[in-house]
Parts: C-alpha cells; sequence; structure tokens
DNA sequence: CGTATGTTTGAACTGGCTCAAGATGAGTGG
DNA sequence: CCACTCATCTTGAGCCAGTTCAAACATACG
C-alpha cells in the first residue's frame, strides 16, 4: 500500500473503543457530510465504499478518493473539507470527534495514527496522476492499488463498486474515453464484466446464482432519507 | 485560503515553543528529505519556499505542493512520504518529532493543529486539477491562489520564486504549454515580468535599486551541501 | 414490461504534447 | 567590470490522445 506510513489498526481500533460509538447505515448516493459543515464525527467503513468529493465552482464535482471497508475518514477540527457520499450500501462506525479530543490525552499517537489514516485518502490522491499517462494506463494503475487493496478477502475475483461515470470522474477522464480504456482492458484480459459491473483479478461471478450477486448501487428515484439521528439510536456499540 | 479548516497559529506556535528548537539554513535546490528517509522532524519555513515532491516510477518527479513563510511541514509518522527541497535561500525551524509526541499530551488539540498545518498541502493539492481547465486557466487559478497567499506583505507587487518549469510540473503541463500561458496572461497584464521571474498583483520592481531585488536561485554548479547536523549546531533557539 | 439512467460507438475537432531550433539572461571566471 | 557559458525560456510546426456532440444501445429498477 505505497510508501505511506502504515497504521497500527489494533491500537487505533482500542483507542477509539474506549468511547460511545454507533452504527449507521446508508443506502447509494446518500451523503454523509458536505463541505462546510461542521465536523463532529469521524467514521469507519465497515461495509461498502464512499466517495469524497469537492464542488468546483464551475458546478462540476470532483471525486478524490473512493474509501472501503477498514478504511477511516472525516478527521476534521472545525468545518468539512470534501463531501463524503456513499457509493453503495454503506455501514460504518461513528465516533464522536469531542471524545476523541477528550481521550487524547492518554495516548496522542494513537489519536494522531487515527487523524493519519483519515488523511491517507488525500495523499493518495497526491500520488494518482504522476506523469501525463494514457488513459488506458489510469485505469490500469487505478486497477493495480483496488486490487492489492481489496485482496484480503481471498476471493480471486472482485467486483469494483463503482459505476464508470463515477470512475472517470475519478481519473480525470470524459466518460466516455474511460469506457473506450474499459474495452481495451477487457479485449486484454486484464478487466472483465458482468452487466455494468467491472470486475478484476479473477472471473465474474460463477455461472449459478448471478443474481445474487447483484446489489444494489444505482438507486433510481427514492432516496430513501435516513437521517444521522434517527439511525443513531439504532446501534449502540462500544463506549 | 479555501475552505480548509484554519490553524490557530499562535496556539501552535506557543506550544511548540516548549521545545528545544533551532534554525537552518539552505540553498536553493538542496534537499530537506527524501521520501522514505525516517522522519525526525516538523519544520517551519520562516523564510523562503519549498517543494514537496514525489519521484514517479518512470524516473519523473511531480512536485504537488510549495510550501511558503508561515507554513508548517513534515509531519510524518514514521518514514517520510515525500521529498522536500528549497526552491529558494531557506530559513526554517525545526522541530524534533519525539519531543511533539511527548508534550503530546499537555495539549493533543494543538498537537492535531500542528499535525492538520502539515497535510494542508495534500489538501490542496486535491483542488488543484478540478475540471479540464486549460493550460492558462489553471495558471491563473494558481495566481490567485499565491495572491491571497502572500498579500499579508502589503506590499502590491509579488514575486513567484519558482522557474516556470517548477510550476508546470506543478500544474501537470509541459514547459513549452506552460510558457505560452504564461505569454498569454502576460498580455492581458494578469502577470508580469522582470527577467525570469513572474509577479503577480502590481508592477515589477522599483525602477531604481532593481539590482538589489535579484536574489540567488539558480544555483549552476556548486550545490555547496550544508548537512543538517553541522547547521544544527548554528542556532538553537526555543526550548 | 416500461422507462430512465448509464454505457457504448462513431466522427469531427482541438488543446496540449513533442521535437527542434533559436533567444535570453543568470551566474562564472578572468 | 566585462565577456563567456550554459541552463532556462521562447517560438514554430506537426501530430495525436482525449474531448465533445450526438445518437443508439443495454441494464437495472419499478
Amino acid at each position: 500500500m505505497s510508501k505511506l506510513a502504515l497504521v497500527n489498526d489494533d491500537q487505533v481500533g482500542a483507542f477509539v473503543q474506549q468511547l460511545r460509538l454507533w452504527r449507521i447505515q446508508r443506502r447509494p448516493g446518500q451523503s454523509l457530510y458536505h463541505e462546510g459543515d461542521p465536523a463532529e464525527f469521524v467514521y469507519r467503513v465497515d461495509k461498502g465504499w464512499v466517495r469524497l468529493l469537492l464542488d468546483g465552482e464551475d458546478g462540476l464535482r470532483r471525486i478524490f478518493a473512493f474509501v472501503g471497508p477498514g478504511d477511516y475518514f472525516g478527521a476534521n477540527l472545525q468545518v468539512r473539507d470534501c463531501t463524503a457520499e456513499a457509493c453503495t450500501d454503506l455501514q460504518l462506525t461513528v465516533i464522536p470527534v469531542a471524545g476523541l479530543l477528550r481521550i487524547g490525552r492518554t495516548d496522542p499517537v494513537a489519536l494522531l495514527e487515527l487523524f493519519e489514516a483519515c488523511t491517507k485518502h488525500y495523499r493518495e490522491r497526491v500520488e494518482v496522476g504522476r506523469g501525463q499517462p494514457s488513459a488506458a494506463e489510469k485505469l490500469r494503475a487505478f486497477i493495480a492499488r483496488m486490487g492489492e487493496r481489496i485482496t484480503s478477502g481471498g476471493r480471486s475475483g472482485i467486483c469494483l463498486p463503482f459505476s464508470q461515470v463515477d470512475l472517470a470522474n475519478y481519473l480525470g477522464v470524459a466518460p466516455e474515453t474511460l469506457c473506450r480504456a474499459v474495452v481495451q482492458l477487457c479485449e486484454r484480459g486484464e478487466l472483465a464484466r458482468h452487466g455494468r459491473r467491472l470486475w478484476i483479478g479473477g472471473c465474474p461471478p460463477p455461472p449459478e446464482n448471478r443474481k445474487a450477486s447483484q446489489g444494489t448501487w444505482g438507486l433510481r428515484r427514492r432516496p430513501c432519507l435516513v437521517t444521522q439521528e434517527s439511525s443513531n439510536a439504532d446501534q449502540a456499540i462500544g463506549g
């Protein structure tokens, strides 16, 4: 995972467990917070994927990070410096910043490591787009990074839980350009497809129950807004 | 200064003053540390400019941040995640990380703010290159950001202490392309030039003693390597 | 089964890259 | 102080990847 300082997950996890935590769920497209909001919580992704993005002055939004299972995000001291949205069905652990600061005296290093883990996504973004690679190479690099990131499950084939539009946005190319790059990599066998999903590593889902593998993602027209407060009460953990 | 969380400089400064600090100097082109080095110090820029960069696998290096007077940089817990080099003649305050962690218990928030100040450069990088603006617009955006950053001095005209090559590297365009963009903005009066230096805001240096305004920068063939250790002893402050 | 959204494909255009050669000026050495 | 040298900047011309526009297609979802 690049040359960034690695986080001692156990230590951070134990540190965080001192606080009263809880879980929330989100559906694809729902937002966790917006740029400019007051920052009250840090999050840990338990299941699903989150995208971090900035709203450009020209009305265009720019995705700069995808945050996956095991990752922390949302460490801001004052206000949110970006927007966070669910890419997929999402399960998060919520960690109150106020509590973190309170127990920070007991273990400042763990606190720093937690914040470091959150800024990892900004640092990795810096590494993206070195040189002026072609669109295909950008995609290839992305696949490589994602591959080594989610190979932990042991399963060979893995589904990228992002739409091509999001991917194009993240890589900084037009959707059409990305599409052509996808076709190209598929022909070379570096990428596979089933329906609209991209698969890396191994073959697409097993021939039988492929119906089951198609989770929700698009969410046409039912935002199904779950307020943070309402879901907070659902599952209190830790503390 | 964008929508990023602002750092309480006074508080961080007071926090840091508890430690034994010292100053070092560097000449243009000299490096502070390299990607992969063990991280032992955080720095504060007193005078001059620093560039942060990554060495690409293809041998190309990519500048992703310019760090100026008043800015902190170099907050890594384990190893350096990038390389830092002097753009100009440089004066820095050195802050030992070990000491920071030691006194972190007394004021974890100040510690966090210091680290936040250091990661600011990574965050700002994320904002660069939103959309697919033309080279001229990238340059214009850079000028605007630099302008609001160094207008603190009160002087109207300000010299950009970077070579066009560095600027092109930072903006992710070819030097030739940047050069054409510079010409374009100069014609529009959004930018001025004296010799090889770019000026923003006001007119170039006063007609009289312009000889004085030309500080060293290029440094042809005399690296004049000052080891960190040797210069450490020079000016101990704080503590 | 119908529909909206996301994906695919084609074709023309264009901005930036590349290569190459010339001009400038910062720094060196006499 | 001046002439020299070489890195940096400048300019031109051609090329190509990626963008844009537009229209057909497919797939999730209701």
